[in-house]
DNA sequence: TATTGTTATACTCTATAACTATA
DNA sequence: TATAGTTATAGAGTATAACAATA
């Protein structure tokens, strides 16, 4: 099965290059996942942790960090006082918008020479097994 | 470019099925991947540290772990001494395969319905994604 | 001098278990 | 009782800098 190899391969180079794309801006892979994660809007704490595949005491010290950075803030739910709201700072907007402009660069460096038919099928392949997982 | 969006997501998705099939056998994913490099033979301390892409320091501390568990062990090179090779264990080689088939059949599982023709233009834009990394 | 590997140190990531406060 | 989040603790991953031994 020379699929399942290659996708090991894939998933290596591409942690490898978000961990290089991450370090200078003086972010880990982990931190920036979570920078951009919210980029589309606050998340609770408990569903952000879904989205990391983390647990929640483990993002509380990501968030503790991040928080001390003052790239993200802690807001209180309006609706349920035991829960909170972690949003971007303005500095974390700005940081998470260059993260994922430099992955999204560094990424299509590699796939920019693809034409567009076999872009399209690889899309649909990828999106195909991401969906069953 | 959705492209970028959809390799970010199955790196994540990998990610994940590769963290959730390492820890029932009681290894890290990193662990995992030091072990299943290793099957292919023993490695130095620099040549193994270029492939996983850790600093040498980091490779010492996760030797250091798994020779205390008896799956690796170090042993002098003839040639060069101030070399040492990094070769599995015979509980270690069991461990990797088991690792590896588990990988396999995990990921085959997402795959598996892909028709032959689909699934050797993925291999073949993947293959060409990674190698000009 | 250059290379191989280690040590010392400091952070970060992560999970488990126990906890508080609120629903 | 159940859920949201935290704290305490322990272990693992990682980098940087300085080092020893050998090439």
């Amino acid at each position: 099965m020379e699929l399942v190899g290659s996708l090991v391969r894939l998933m290596h180079v591409l942690q490898d290059l978000y961990a290089e794309t991450s370090r200078p801006l003086g972010l880990t892979p982990q931190q920036a996942h979570l920078l951009c994660v919210l980029l589309d809007g606050p998340l609770g704490m408990t569903e952000l942790s879904r989205i990391l595949s983390i647990e929640r005491s483990s993002l509380t010290s990501m968030v503790d960090r991040l928080e001390r950075r003052s790239l993200v803030a802690r807001t209180t739910d309006p609706n349920d006082r035991r829960a909170c709201q972690i949003a971007l700072s303005d500095a974390g907007s700005d940081l998470a918008h260059e993260a994922h402009n430099a992955f999204t660069g560094r990424i299509s460096a590699l796939t920019d020479d693809l034409p567009a038919t076999h872009r399209k099928q690889l899309i649909a392949a990828i999106t195909g097994i991401t969906e069953r997982s």
